[in-house]
DNA sequence: TGTCTATTCGAAAACGGTTTCTCAAAAAAC
DNA sequence: GTTTTTTGAGAAACCGTTTTCGAATAGACA
């Protein structure tokens, strides 16, 4: 690999020279500065960042920080996220995991380690450590979709609990009062403010609330299948049920199925994202929206912005981004 | 910022026993190697990794160049890989772009100048430039899912070939004469091997092969219904359809739904991939599975052996898969 | 006691760039 | 023609590590 010597002794000019002509400082002759870009251009010369950065303290790269769970929203966000990372020169570390604050924090030191810009994190759970490390680094985060409480942490995502209200006064407004609310961990901050908008709608509407219609655990989808087996053999079992998620929303939409309950005649179903080809099945699913991809590159303009300028600490930054009710055919009125 | 200086100075040590106690290397006592590591604990000292690797020449980073082209496979494959990495302790660089070769080109030497120890490409093209670039390139190179025909390069992935054989035999078997093919670009190499395999089984059996019936760019649902439309209102029009993937699968059975054509009774359908929830649908697909996460997690393997016997140029690997063909309700015998 | 070998540490040279500082030559001003 | 200013280029320091090499000390042995 040729180094930035090599296209000096070639140019016949010394490595300082290579160096400002590439960058095009102005203390360097246009001449010399066309002969060091055409020899630069014939060896193949790429200059070596992390050499760079060493000098300079910048990387012109973020890191993410996000779980996969198998959501196809936080697919869309990311990328959102690479799209803006894209036209704003900066390269991207991606960090998928499988969720928990360990591995969280393990991919966020990885990435400080490696003199990332700044980081983006979608933190799965609310643990202490993750909210030491996030005031201990130096360097700008912004969390993305989900927030951690008590940290001054930029964020950027949606209002979930207003989506829950949204939703929840469709199904009232069909005249459903027994509502089901199918969620994922109470940890993760946007299920917490889904349930808790699930039931301040319900106070709201003099619906009393039944911890019984509220069933946790339904990324698996064993675990799903008996909570819905369940809560359908209740006495005055659910006649909507409103799901954290799409994916979520469809699987319990197949195992109604599979239990001959009829969508939406017997139970309505609302879910939570708007995800791509939902449209496409054959009960197109009631949703509640948001503007994924456009929070991706939201939350990358916002870190950028912080990277700008730096250490003097402004207040910190919140976008959030209003749901989007999607009325579709899986929801129709209470049977009487 | 604590660098090694720091540790060094409160540890009462020179730089280079900081740095060689922390390796744990062997010319460095005991008690020194104990102090050292409690004062760098104490500080909450992380080493800068980029000066690392600018003197050892390692980053343990590899990157991967892939297109989102809105396939759940893909992000399949994703998790394979950044799983094998997480576990052999790399980190991953994941560069999605929107497919193209300047685009892929560019981003292959954004990971080139930042010195990752190795590259995983997706190519979607058949670019000169590219294939020009991986030869000119040091470092281990591994391309998945899709190859470039001419290049001597390592390569995971599946037999396309093979897998549009089995699911054409599938459906020749239920009787199928009139068989249409809906594909992506012919240019991308598995859509061109699945062509392949869709027009050389057809010979093997004795059917014409008609033009007419194969159909290209249904990555854009609007090219996708005006495709169908066309396609089923030929003369002698398909009693089945085989799709490049099953995103495209799904596509043409809800436009098949609107235009009151049922599945399979009218036409059978037959995807490729088996992604997650195609299982949950209305009419589960048949399709042709791939493991996803296993190829993922075999590219990083066979990279990382690559990486490991550095310049060595052993003979390059293929590591390829055998497809399989699941039969849901899709399918089903063609209509006399 | 003197020599020889291990052990342990520090000094200094890399790695590949950028940046500051210095200085000579050329251009401009008088 | 002399002085001042501007311009262009190189020398050297630096970024934060690792690593090589040599020196000092301690221990072993005759």
């Amino acid at each position: 690999m040729n180094t930035i010597k090599d296209v000096a002794k070639k140019a016949g000019v010394s490595p300082g020279t290579v160096s400002k002509a590439l960058l095009d400082r102005h203390d360097v002759s246009n001449s010399t500065k066309r002969r060091v870009k055409r020899v630069a251009e014939e060896m193949g010369y790429i200059p070596n960042i992390i050499a760079r950065s060493l000098v300079t303290s910048k990387t012109n790269t973020i890191g993410l920080v996000t779980p996969y769970l198998g959501n196809p929203a936080l697919i869309e966000r990311l990328r959102g996220v690479q799209n803006a990372c894209l036209s704003n020169k900066y390269l991207l570390i991606t960090c998928l995991n499988e969720g928990g604050a360990e591995e969280e924090l393990s991919q966020a030191e990885a990435l400080i380690a490696r003199k990332v810009d700044g980081i983006i994190i979608t933190p799965t759970g609310n643990s202490i450590k993750l909210k030491e490390f996030i005031s201990r680094i130096e360097i700008p985060v912004v969390l993305m979709s989900e927030m951690i409480e008590g940290t001054g942490c930029d964020f950027v995502g949606e209002d979930d609990y207003e989506g829950a209200k949204t939703g929840m006064e469709h199904l009232i407004s069909l005249g459903h009062r027994n509502i089901a609310y199918f969620g994922s961990f109470p940890e993760i901050y946007s299920d917490g403010r889904l349930a808790k908008g699930y039931r301040d709608t319900l106070e709201k509407y003099g619906i009393p609330y039944r911890k019984e219609l509220v069933l946790w655990g339904n990324t698996d989808r064993d675990i799903l299948e008996k909570n819905v087996e369940r809560v359908m053999n209740t006495v005055s079992a659910p006649t909507a049920i409103f799901a954290w998620s799409d994916i979520i929303a469809i699987d319990i939409m197949s195992k109604l199925g599979k239990m001959n309950i009829n969508v939406p005649e017997d139970v309505s179903i609302i879910g939570y994202d708007n995800i791509d080809f939902l449209s496409l099945f054959h009960i197109p699913l009631t949703t509640v929206a948001q503007p994924n991809f456009l929070i991706g590159q939201k939350t990358v303009e916002l870190l950028l912005e912080c990277i700008e300028r730096d250490g003097e600490n402004e207040p910190t930054g919140k976008l959030i981004f209003r749901p989007e009710l999607i009325v579709r055919k899986s929801t129709g009125p209470a049977k009487k």
